[in-house]
DNA sequence: GCAAAAGTGTTTGATATACACCCATGA
DNA sequence: TCATGGGTGTATATCAAACACTTTTGC
């Protein structure tokens, strides 16, 4: 067979929500290459495994998972000729999304990794940054057209924990009220359980399940660049309109 | 280093319009495996070449492209263990958009492959009916929200001929005057070069150069599955209301 | 009662659809 | 002058943004 030869990895870009930021689970390298350097987690692919295998078995390496309700996707494939100094690697970058994890684990990290806010993240080890950037600009642009949101949240949720998925995701606030009227006007997007919870203050929210609803039609549009500059490109759609403290 | 060694491939996934359908380009194969069958042009990845790299050779070398205008992206990788009967092999798959390509060459084909329409593809060699289809999917959602379509495009192209290529890759018909005031007041996305061009018969068009914008904001929604089934989901967006002939 | 969060109703403005209508050309 | 395709104007329906207002809880 022609061709030359390449080492097969997975790398794993896990985010989930954490006191309101988006946040990505990176370890610490201890072996070479870039030793001690900040790294996604992920791994060689074994000899009969097939990709998204590969990708499941090091999520459940590497957070503790069970088996979980969270999504796993292939997000594209990384294979500079430099990108390893040990030699010709492609990678397969993959998109996890978590709930984020109340109560015991919630401390600072998991079994292999630590969380940090994704606006923290500063150099990472081989060419991380770039798979880690590519991921987080998927997440926020699945947002808009899917109901991947839910991904961010336990089995059972309220609107306003969906709303802040929403608002920590994209950076941006969210009115609550039309919030609510759109997300639970889409078609099986939501499911009531007919339970309420008291969150502390306010009224209690009603708590909802995941339903069968992938797709969004019409989007959840965010402003077309909230994120990287301020432009006055389009009127803000879902913008908070009143500013309450 | 750990991990066991892969082949590496790209797969190239050729879309262009011709005669108003949607059609992909495809080899025969010559050599084991599956000889005679038909496949995704594509080859393996050289010594010190990245995947966007070897995807454009590969582009080049079946399509006697030049440079072009034409459009590339990395699609996903696929591995599974027994694709390939010669070994381990993972495949990048990539999508490439061409002009309709007018005069000497439109034929039937290019150096190394012949056009079919996507909807009456068969059976493909490896796996490569499942990139195909991702191919396809991915250019059709494409059209929604980015001004892809005009890579489907000569550089220079009427109004009209945007929409003949929206009909084509979605299947659908689209109401010519809405379309017309959509696209020309998207900013950026069309520029007038001030010619006008006669297509035999009626007014002639006026030409335009496709402009800076990839976005469109708001999308140019099409009726979520109007290629899958035919249910009355959603009411169609950009409909053919009058029913001309 | 007051603050805070959940949730509903309504006004208003933007936009897409449907379609009448005019323009420019070939036969 | 008729058929054909290019292109503009406009009424209507639909939907989202803005925000007043009510409900239900904790303190």
């Amino acid at each position: 067979m022609r061709g030359n030869l390449f080492a097969v990895a997975v790398d794993l870009v896990v985010l989930t929500v954490r006191d309101d930021r988006l946040c990505v689970l990176l370890t610490q390298r201890s072996a070479p290459p870039f030793p001690g350097e900040p790294a996604l987690p992920g791994g060689f692919v074994r000899q009969r495994e097939d990709l998204l295998d590969a990708a499941t078995r090091e999520l459940v390496e590497d957070t503790g998972l069970t088996v979980g309700r969270h999504h796993l996707e292939q997000l594209g494939s990384y294979a500079a000729p430099d990108r390893d100094p040990r030699g010709r690697v492609l990678t397969v970058g993959h998109l996890a999304l978590l709930p984020g994890l109340a109560g015991e684990e919630s401390g600072s990290g998991t079994a292999i990794g630590t969380w940090h806010p994704v606006g923290e993240v500063g150099h990472l080890a081989f060419d991380h940054a770039r798979i880690l950037a590519d991921g987080v600009e998927r997440a926020r642009s699945k947002l808009e057209y899917t109901t991947l949101a839910a991904s961010f949240c336990p089995p059972e949720f309220t609107v306003s924990q969906l709303r802040r998925v929403y608002e920590a995701v994209w950076g941006t606030t969210i009115d609550p009220r039309n919030f609510q009227r759109k997300v639970t006007s889409t078609p099986d997007f939501l499911l009531p359980t007919g339970e309420k919870v008291r969150t502390g203050r306010g009224r209690p929210g009603q708590l909802f399940q995941r339903g069968k609803a992938t797709a969004l039609h019409p989007p959840m549009l965010r402003d077309p660049a909230p994120l990287t500059n301020g432009g006055p490109v389009r009127v803000a759609a879902l913008r908070n309109g009143d500013g309450r403290p």
